[in-house]
DNA sequence: CTGCGTGCAAATGGTTTGCACTACG
DNA sequence: CGTAGTGCAAACCATTTGCACGCAG
C-alpha cells in the first residue's frame, strides 16, 4: 500500500506507521532544499487537505528524535529541516535565505585527521559541522 | 561620564548615544558565554529595573546590524548573542544548553588554504565556522 | 528644534499543548 | 482492546510593532 522504504524505516525504530507519518516522511524528502515547517505543511496539503498542522509539527519532533531528519540552524527565527542524513556541510547566502548542502569528503578527513593529533581541552569531539558563508554565484539566486 | 570606548564605537557607526544602549552593550560584553535575550534582559535590570524589554530587543538588533555583536546559531528556538568579534567557532554539548568559544588559528589556517586550492562550484566563500559537537569532559557540564 | 530612541502594552506568529476521538498493533 | 497518534483550537512565549512622549545632536 504504501511505499516501502519508509515503513521499514519506520517499523525498524519502533515507530506506529500512519498514513500521516508517510506524508509527512514523502513531503519532507521531496521538498528540496532546507524547507521550513510552513513550507512543509503547505506541500502536504497540495493532496491532504484534511491533515492539521499539529501533527505534522509533532510528527516533524517525532522524526528528528529518531535522526530520520535534522533540525537545520539559522540566523533567523524559524525552524528548517534537512532530510540529509549523509555528511555534509552547509553553504549560507550573505543575501538571501537560501541553503546549500555542500559535500566534501576530503575536506572532512582533513579535519577528522587534525583533530585526531589536536585535541580539545575537556571537550570529547563527536562530530563537526561547518557553515559555509558568502555569495551564490550562479543565476539561481 | 560613560566608558570611552562603547560611547566612540557608537560615534563611529553614527548611532545615537543613549544611557539605555551603553547599558546594553555592557551588560552583553559582561555576561559569559552566548546569553538569550531573556538572560540579558535579567542582567540589565539588577542595576536598570526601568528600561524596557522592548528596546533591549531593539538596541540588540541594532548591534547586530552594526556588526557589534553576532546572533548565534542553535537548534533551540530561542536566539543568542555573541559579543566576541573575533573570528572562533562553537562548542555545542550534545546533552545540555552549553555552548563555548573555541579559537584555533592554526586550523582556520588549515581551511583557509585547503579552500585556495578547492574552489566550491557556483559559490564565493566569505568567511566559515565550524560546529563542533560533543561533550564536554569538565565538571562544569 | 526635529527626529531618532524609549517605554509600554498590544499584536504577532511559529510552535506547543490539552483533550476527546481514532485507529494501529 | 489498549495505547499511541490525530485533529482541533486554545495557549504559549519570544520577539516585534505602534504610538505618544522624551531626549540627543
Amino acid at each position: 500500500m504504501y511505499s516501502l522504504s519508509i515503513i521499514d524505516i519506520l517499523k525498524e525504530k519502533g515507530l506506529k506507521i500512519t498514513p500521516q507519518r508517510v506524508v509527512v516522511y514523502e513531503a519532507v524528502m521531496k521538498v528540496k532544499g532546507h524547507p521550513t515547517a510552513e513550507h512543509i505543511i503547505k506541500t502536504i496539503r497540495k493532496r491532504n487537505p484534511n491533515i492539521s498542522a499539529g501533527t505534522i509539527y509533532k510528527t516533524l519532533e517525532t522524526f528528528v528524535k529518531n535522526d530520520l531528519i535534522k533540525k537545520v540552524k539559522t540566523d533567523a527565527d524559524v525552524m528548517r529541516y534537512d532530510s540529509v542524513t549523509e555528511k555534509h556541510h552547509h553553504l549560507y547566502c550573505a543575501e538571501s535565505e537560501r541553503i546549500e548542502d555542500y559535500y566534501d569528503p576530503e575536506l572532512n578527513e582533513l579535519i577528522e585527521t587534525y583533530f585526531k593529533n589536536k585535541k580539545i581541552p575537556d571537550f570529547s569531539l563527536k562530530d563537526f559541522k561547518l557553515q559555509l558563508m558568502g555569495n551564490f554565484t550562479d543565476k539561481k539566486s
